[in-house]
DNA sequence: ACCTACACGTGATGC
DNA sequence: TGCATCACGTGTAGG
């Protein structure tokens, strides 16, 4: 490839001077001078020209290289996206770029079919319309949430008791923070509650999280299970 | 193009008939006659010689013909899945063939997170700590199901009424076959039932859609919605 | 020897 | 004008 490319700059070097070996005539300008011609004349005609003529070979020369290298990087960049396909593609057989091209073809349409099917049949967008039950171990998660500015979603999962609403909405209150939407799960006397909380300072997520740590452990008594 | 093509070939010929002028040699079979050597042995030696570099240059010929034809071939199968590519991607702006593959690769990524995301959100850890709610439009699915041999998992989601439940059992019962297990939800006077059927012919999957069908839309009393 | 797939440099075309 | 993209024919390597 070094040497093909050498080879044909060569050629067009040669194509170049073949056709106009101006480089000699303007190198001896004493012929020029011997001929008779007024001197300052002519000898000013021909320079202009010839330095015009070499000077558009040599452009063209370095207008050809400038075009191949671009046109070199422009193969690279496809061919780098080609190779993170060939990274990104599961089971990829033979790795010649049509085949490339028709697998990612194939599971472009595997996946949107995929997700349409998975979309529709949990039913909405996405979990929004979904509950899900309590988990059976004791779960305490706080997290900033990103659809609305300064509001805390807490979703903890415990044992259920008669005073756990209330003890909750103590801990919340201690501190001076307001729930603005909740979702209470209860069942099998496991309770599952996310609570989107308003108002808390930046420093009291800490604070919070124990309040509410402490009010789902708290030993009131729990309620019964129905067993049958 | 085309006449890129001609003017290469006839650049092609003229090569091949400068630098191997035999036709002229082999037709003037003369002057070898003229040069004194014995005429048999020299005129057949060259008469082979020159046929055979003839045959090889006109093979040439053909082979780079051949060659550039199935060079063609190539890119075709290629640009043609760019083309169904640029078809299949949507929001696609600039249309050239790195940036189709660039949005390929984002497409292809997004799909995958998503698809993940939607698997385990629904039933990744296990579809079992999660209950759907009933969608808005009336929808029916049957599926085979991958856990268990010989179990159709049939999805359904309708308007409630009071007969839905027993239009639904005769409707199974109608193809002889079983519910081994479900899970139903009624909630703002709509029903999602999942129900797993086993003993059903393989070929009255049809048969048992259609059944279900009418036992969802029969149109027996509905029940009255909540609305507090 | 043949075919396939690729990289290359170049001319053409549109902005 | 320069720049980017493309199609083309060719040289070349691997199977």
């Amino acid at each position: 490839m070094e040497a093909n490319q050498s080879k044909s700059m060569v050629f067009l070097l040669q194509l170049v001077q073949g056709m106009q070996p101006f480089r000699s005539y303007y190198n001896s300008e004493a012929q020029m001078i011997r001929g008779g011609f007024p001197q300052p004349f002519i000898s000013r005609t021909y320079k202009t020209s010839f330095l015009k003529k070499r000077s558009n070979a040599e452009i063209k020369v370095v207008a050809a290289k400038k075009h191949s290298e671009a046109e070199k990087r422009r193969r690279m960049r496809i061919n780098g996206q080609y190779e993170t396909l060939r990274t990104i593609l599961p089971n990829l057989i033979k790795k010649d770029k049509a085949s490339v091209l028709a697998e990612t073809i194939k599971q472009v349409k595997e996946l949107k079919k995929k997700v349409s099917k998975l979309e529709q049949d949990s039913c909405g967008n996405s979990s929004k319309d979904v509950v899900k039950f309590p988990s059976g171990a004791d779960r305490l998660n706080l997290e900033r949430c990103n659809d609305e500015e300064g509001v805390v979603k807490a979703t903890l999962s415990c044992e259920e008791s008669l005073g756990l609403m209330s003890a909750i909405s103590r801990a919340i209150g201690s501190v001076k923070s307001k729930v603005v939407k909740a979702e209470i799960v209860s069942v099998g006397g496991r309770n599952r509650s996310v609570l989107w909380v308003k108002g808390l300072g930046k420093d009291r997520m800490g604070m919070l999280k124990s309040s509410l740590k402490i009010a789902m452990h708290k030993p009131a008594f729990k309620m019964r299970r129905s067993t049958h």
